[in-house]
DNA sequence: CGGTTCAATATGTATAGACATATTCGCGAG
DNA sequence: CTCGCGAATATGTCTATACATATTGAACCG
């Protein structure tokens, strides 16, 4: 029964294996003669699904050397405002993260976010500051989940800010962001040191791997600060 | 000197016709045997450009009938605030677009924009107002270049606003958009009915087509009105 | 010891042929 | 005239084979 062609197939599990972690950036990908034994299938049909993978950008292909699990590169997902650091050093300026709090528990009860992101495990739960050429730039509140990334209970978010921390340590992900403007709070404002009911620009993103819940951030930037910029068009 | 593989050249030669609009949605595009008659080639050679360019979602294959250019879904390019109109009606609410001004014109020597749209010819320079369920919801700002949409001299924005109207005129576009958040001008508020210094979303987005630039529309949503959602993930 | 050459190897491109499958068209029966 | 069925057709998948090309590692030589 199965209308799956072999090559889609053999695409499909690689991907599976890629996207979820099993195999790290840089992991080698079997060669093809290895696939085609492991398929019992011919080299073109192992090939299809190589080529369409590397195309893709989730491996790649070297003459001589093999396959290997490629490497996502930083600003790969557009729009992803990918690492506020790597953004500001490359201005030329400054940057600072100014972590305000963090703590680690279960999920309060009466928050679907964080339910949804811990299940039963824990949380990590984080305040921090965005400073660029000494000045605040963007604050952000951002939950983890400890029982898909384990690791991020012994990262150090004063030394790496989270997000950076992120995409460095949990690649392959999927991310859905909304985008709204919003007057500053009087906290908020002081935080960024303007005006109460300036206008500010709100990210929300959540953030999967495989289908799992990986975090959830909430950014607010000065709006004349800010340009999010976001090209589509032909990916090569 | 062509290290360009030949399927590979198949494909950017078809994807140049698609692109450029010299075939234009619908169009039927040669079957495969006419292509390998024309290149000279094996099927697998056309079929694997062929098959490529379906996955990209530039044309549709169909057994029997053979292969056409895609219609491209509205929703396609993520973010691009698509179609207001069908957004505010997907959401059950009335749809109103009041055209507020509109001219056409040789560019303004002074504005760079202007200058990048025209050319030596004409523009189209309109300004409207979106309306949802009675309420005013957002105001755009917008120049149409007419040596790129010579039939835009004759469209109707009063009866189908021009976002809507190019979506359906002008498939496979590229776009850049910038988005940041503004305090609201005096003139914006009274016609957003706000008070002044809300925090509004600003969008700006430049479209091109095969390269050449089609049209420069600027969008202001009241912040609150309007959650700007991307989603990245596997395309399929 | 350093550098060059060369052969081994994994991927890249292309071919010809075969059979499968979906869809359409036309023909013939009712 | 309509419905159903079968033949024609274009794409979908897969094989076996061949040669090209980039890269690596090791043998070789000065």
């Amino acid at each position: 029964m199965s209308a799956v062609p072999l090559h889609q197939r053999i695409r499909d599990e690689i991907e599976g294996l890629v996207r979820s972690g099993a195999w790290a950036p840089g992991y080698r990908v079997p060669f093809e003669s290895e696939l085609m034994a492991q398929y019992g299938c011919s080299r073109m049909t192992v090939n299809k699904a190589m080529s369409a993978l590397a195309e893709a950008g989730l491996i790649v292909r070297r003459r001589r050397a093999g396959s290997f699990v490629a490497r996502p590169k930083v600003h790969s997902t557009v729009l992803d405002i990918p690492d506020i650091q790597a953004e500001i050093t490359a201005r030329g300026e400054t940057y600072a993260f100014r972590l305000l709090a963090a703590e680690r528990r279960p999920a309060d009860p009466d928050d679907g976010d964080e339910i949804e992101l811990a299940g039963e495990g824990e949380l990590i739960v984080l305040r921090g500051l965005h400073i660029a050429g000494g000045r605040p730039f963007a604050l952000e509140d951002r939950l983890i989940s400890l029982s898909v990334v384990p690791e991020a209970a012994t990262a150090d978010f004063a030394a790496e800010p989270p997000g950076a921390w992120l995409l460095h340590h949990v690649p392959w992900t999927e991310a859905e962001s909304r985008i709204s403007a919003v007057g500053a709070e009087a906290f908020v404002a002081e935080l960024l040191a303007l005006d109460p009911g300036a206008a500010l620009l709100a990210v929300e993103r959540r953030t999967w791997r495989a289908g799992e819940p990986v975090t959830r951030v909430r950014q607010l930037f000065p709006g004349e600060a800010y340009d999010l910029v976001a090209r589509f068009g032909p990916a090569r």
